[in-house]
DNA sequence: CGGATCGTTGATCAACTTCAACGGTCGTGG
DNA sequence: CCACGACCGTTGAAGTTGATCAACGATCCG
């Protein structure tokens, strides 16, 4: 039974057996409570995370003090600032954890040292970036398209599980509303 | 001098001088005039685009019949469906020139062989990637957290001389509200 | 010169926010 | 095991932002 990172780096490109070992051990494991921060917004950022289980959230404070909620990350998923990653640069957004999870992490050097060492794994990124890429395109799609209340029901009819397992203040955060509004509509729909 | 997509890559990575030919011949050069479509919506999308010189933009036809435009491409930029291009699925997009603009385009299948013959394009392609979902991160936070009007002075601000060479209504289409608030804007700003 | 395309203006209207207040529930310490 | 407090969700009133519609200039290009 390999390590959840090898079987989905296995599912887009071919990696010897030999080799997983020395890629895990470019990670560090790490265990995160709900609440507890990763990156916080104004210190550099040089982390990586894949999350292995459990559930991460990035967001940021707007000038009226709101937390904007910009992405989750649930299992499989890779996460940070990827503007300020490569160059371990000042993040604007803070990385924290929704559920109690269990992640693997990896600083920017590693990161680079490590796919010196496996190339393949530069192919592996190069489809993991990609395919996010395009995801944030039909995000966007959604963004412009929608009014609050279709993104409302698009989303929790396209993940209806996830929606169980997240608050709803958070989930108006992701969309781009207030909480008391996320509460019209519900009493709208029942 | 070099093509301007081999200096480019050379940015980013390096590739051997004796290579640049090569690589080069994996793309068909093309001509495209103003408001002339690369890709439709409805059809597979199986090509990617770098703006030589010139400029194009993606957008969709919302239920309402509007336009919405979701990204623009000018010099050094890659473009396409990235959701759909790497199975040449059906893309919901349509790309066509803003401007009169001379571009390189490369297949899917093109892609993968060129990559597969040299590999340090993946490390490119990766840190291409890299960067535009960096930037569409960026993007999402200003779309969340500023009102239509301080999306538009953010614009106009960050990009001046962009703002100039479009005309008014694909910006307005861009920055996701009507012409007639953009014109309301720039009375007021006046 | 003529027509299409682009930009402007003003009136009306809907979507969503803001603010303030209240009720429920969960978990932690006594 | 109970009680208290913090946190979360709900409700309703009033206020904004930005859309819609219709009509009218301006400009550019053939």
């Amino acid at each position: 039974m390999s390590h959840p990172l090898i079987v989905h780096i296995d599912k887009l490109v071919s990696v010897n057996v030999d080799d997983e070992a020395a890629i895990l051990s470019f990670f560090r494991p790490i265990q995160v409570s709900k609440k507890q921060n990763l990156i916080e917004a104004g210190h550099p950022c040089s982390t990586l995370y894949f999350v292995v289980k459990g559930c991460i959230r990035l967001f940021y404070l707007n000038e009226k003090g709101v937390e904007q909620t910009l992405q989750f990350a649930i299992e499989n998923w890779w996460l940070t600032d990827f503007m300020a990653f490569p160059q371990q640069g000042i993040t604007e957004f803070t990385i924290q954890a929704v559920e109690n999870s269990q992640l693997l992490a990896i600083d920017t050097a590693d990161q680079e040292r490590m796919l010196d060492q496996f190339p393949p794994l530069e192919r592996y990124f190069r489809l993991i970036y990609q395919r996010a890429y395009g995801a944030s395109q039909v995000k966007m799609k959604y963004q412009y398209d929608y009014s609050r209340e279709q993104l409302y029901h698009h989303f929790i009819d396209n993940f209806p599980q996830f929606t169980q397992r997240i608050p709803q203040y958070l989930l108006a955060s992701y969309l781009g509303f207030t909480p008391e509004y996320l509460s019209e509509l519900r009493k709208k729909r029942s």
